[in-house]
RNA sequence: GUGAUUGUAGCUCAGUUGGUUAGAGCGCCAGAUUGUGGCUCUGGAGGUCGCGGGUUCGAGUCCCGUCUUUCACCCCA
C-alpha cells in the first residue's frame, strides 16, 4: 500500500512546526497580553449546530460524518442524508463559541474574552493558500456593545503582524454602511446578493460586477445610482464623508459610517498610523452572520502578490440568539496561520527571525555502558539546570553520533571516552566551530554558560 | 460544482518521430578517516514509469477510462 494524505492536509516537519509555533505564540501572547483566555471546543459538533450558519456555499462545504453503526442496507433505505449523518467537522471556530457561550452562560462572566486556536475544515478544492484543514486563531469579546471591542481588535491585528515583520493592511467596514448603500439605491431587500457581487469588484472590475447584479434581478436604476458609489475611491476620510452624503437618507447607513469613525477617531487618540488601516465600502465578506463591523487583512509587502486574505472578522450581533441566548453581541477575529505561513516563507521572512532549530542544546555521546555511567549523572545535572539535553541512545560509530548532532543543529556535543573518565573530566565541542576543549567534568554548566545559546533560552 | 493541469528513485526532475539492460542531481548507506559532523573522493542500495484497459512485433512515450497533484472560477482563513 502506498501512503498518502486526505486532499487538501499536509504533514509538518519539524523545521516547519518551529515557524508555525513562532506565528502561533506570537498570536497567542498578544491575545493573552489583551486579556483573552483560552478555550477549546470539540473538533466534531451536531450538524444542527453547524448547519445555516455559513450560507448556502457554506454549508455545502461541511465535512459530514457518517452515524457510526451504519449497515449497508440503512444507506440504501435513507431517503436523505440527514437520516445517515448527525455529527460535522468544525467550519469555524465562531458558531462553536456562540454555541460554548449558551450552554456555559451561567458560569461565564460577560463581557467575555475568549481565544481558541484550533484546526477547522472546509471541504473546499484545495489550491494556493486553500486548504482542507487548517488552523484558526481566534479572539472575541462577546456580551459587549462598545466599539472600544473594535479598536481592540485593530490593535491586536497591528501588534501581531508588526511582531511577525509582515506588511499588511487592514480593511475594516461595516454592514450597516452596505445595507444604507441598498437602501439609497432603493433595493434593500437584495443586500446579500449586491454585497456579494461588489466584493469582486478589486478582482474582476465594474463591468463585471454589473453583469453579476443584473443577472440577480437588480434593476438598471438601482446599478446607475450604485456605480457612483462605488467608483469613488479615496483615503479613508473622504471616504467616509463622501459616504456620509450619499446615505444621508439612510438611518442604518449613517450609524455605520458613525461606528467607523468613532473607532478611527479611539485609534488616533493612541497615536495609531493610518497607512495600515483603510476603510473600504466595498468590503463586503460572505459569512451570514455579521451584522456590524467587518474586518479583512491583506498582504501588503515589497515582493508578495498574495490575494487572499490573512484574517476575517466582525461583529455580530445575534449569533447566539440561535442558540436561544438573545440580545448577545459579539465581535472577533480570525487568523490564518497557514495563509501568513506561506506569506512570511516566500518572503523568506523567518530567515531574519532567531528560530531555534533545535531545542537540544547538548549531545553526550554514546561509548558503551562503562560510558554511560558516567555520563548519566552529568546528563541529569544538566537538565536540572534547565538545559536541554539528550544521550544517543546506541553505542555507534562516532562519526554517526556526531553527524546526528550536525544534521539536529545541536550546537555542543560531549564526549567522554575512558581518557575523560580516568582524569574525571569531559570533551566539549563546540559544533558551529569545529573546536573542542577538555575541562573537568564539574565545570561543564559553567562553561555552557559562557555560550550563547543557553543563556538565549 | 465548472474549466484547465500534473503524475518516472525518498526529493527535484530529464527521458529524442514508439525501439533493446529507464537516467541525473540532491538525499540515504558504506568506505577513504578503529575517538570526530560540515568540504572532497570512491563504491552501493533504491523504480509495479499513478492504476486499469486498448492500439502495436514492440508503449515511460500513442488512445480511452479512473485516481491523484497543482491552478483558476465560486467561496473563503
Amino acid at each position: 500500500m502506498k501512503p498518502a494524505i486526505p486532499k487538501g492536509t499536509r504533514d509538518f516537519a519539524p523545521y516547519e512546526m518551529v515557524k508555525r509555533n513562532f506565528i502561533i505564540n506570537t498570536i497567542t501572547n498578544t491575545y493573552r497580553h489583551y486579556g483573552y483566555r483560552q478555550i477549546e471546543t470539540p473538533a466534531m459538533e451536531n450538524l444542527s449546530t453547524l448547519e445555516g450558519k455559513y450560507g448556502e456555499e457554506g454549508d455545502k462545504l461541511l465535512f459530514r460524518i457518517l452515524n457510526s453503526g451504519l449497515k449497508p442496507e440503512d444507506l440504501k433505505k435513507s431517503d436523505s442524508i440527514n437520516a445517515i449523518t448527525e455529527k460535522g467537522l468544525r467550519y469555524d471556530l465562531t458558531v462553536p463559541f456562540a454555541r460554548y457561550v449558551v450552554m456555559h452562560q451561567n458560569e461565564i462572566t460577560f463581557p467575555f474574552k475568549r481565544y481558541q486556536v484550533q484546526p477547522v475544515w472546509r471541504a473546499d478544492r484545495p489550491q494556493k493558500g486553500r486548504y482542507r484543514e487548517f488552523i484558526q486563531c481566534d479572539a472575541d469579546v462577546i456580551g459587549s456593545n462598545s466599539l472600544l471591542n473594535e479598536v481592540e481588535m485593530v490593535m491586536m491585528i497591528k501588534d501581531v503582524f508588526q511582531k511577525l515583520g509582515l506588511g499588511v493592511t487592514i480593511k475594516i467596514n461595516n454592514r450597516k454602511v452596505l445595507a444604507g448603500i441598498c437602501e439609497a439605491i432603493g433595493v434593500p431587500d437584495k443586500m446579500m446578493n449586491i454585497t456579494i457581487a461588489i466584493d469582486k469588484l478589486d478582482k474582476t472590475g465594474w463591468h463585471k460586477v454589473k453583469e453579476e447584479l443584473l443577472s440577480k434581478g437588480i434593476s438598471p436604476s438601482a446599478i446607475l445610482k450604485l456605480e457612483p458609489i462605488l467608483q469613488f475611491q479615496s483615503d479613508s476620510i473622504s471616504a467616509l464623508s463622501f459616504l456620509k452624503n450619499q446615505l444621508s437618507a439612510s438611518e442604518t447607513g449613517l450609524k455605520g459610517i458613525h461606528e467607523i469613525q468613532s473607532v478611527f477617531d479611539s485609534l488616533s487618540a493612541v497615536n495609531f498610523h493610518f497607512q495600515t488601516i483603510q476603510f473600504d465600502h466595498t468590503l463586503a465578506r460572505g459569512l451570514n452572520y455579521y451584522t456590524g463591523a467587518i474586518f479583512e487583512v491583506k498582504v501588503n509587502h515589497p515582493g508578495s502578490n498574495f490575494s487572499g486574505s490573512l484574517l476575517g472578522g466582525g461583529r455580530y450581533d445575534d449569533l447566539t440568539g440561535i442558540f436561544g441566548l438573545p440580545h448577545v453581541s459579539g465581535v472577533g477575529i480570525s487568523f490564518g496561520i497557514d495563509r501568513i505561513y506561506d506569506v512570511m516563507d516566500e518572503l523568506k521572512l523567518f530567515e531574519s527571525i532567531n528560530l531555534q532549530a533545535s531545542s537540544t542544546q547538548v549531545l553526550f555521546v554514546n561509548f558503551g555502558e562503562e560510558e554511560v555511567k558516567y555520563i548519566l549523572p552529568v546528563l541529569q545535572q544538566l537538565r536540572a539546570a534547565s538545559i536541554n539535553a539528550e544521550l544517543y541512545p546506541d553505542a555507534v560509530k562516532l562519526k554517526k553520533q556526531i553527524s546526528y548532532a550536525d544534521s539536529n543543529k545541536i550546537p555542543f556535543v560531549v564526549i567522554a571516552g575512558t581518557n575523560e573518565i580516568t582524569n574525571n573530566q569531559l570533551t566539549i565541542k563546540l559544533m558551529d566551530q569545529g573546536k573542542q576543549e577538555t575541562i573537568s567534568s564539574g565545570k561543564l554548566i559553567e562553561r555552557l554558560k559562557t555560550e550563547n545559546i543557553v543563556k538565549q533560552k
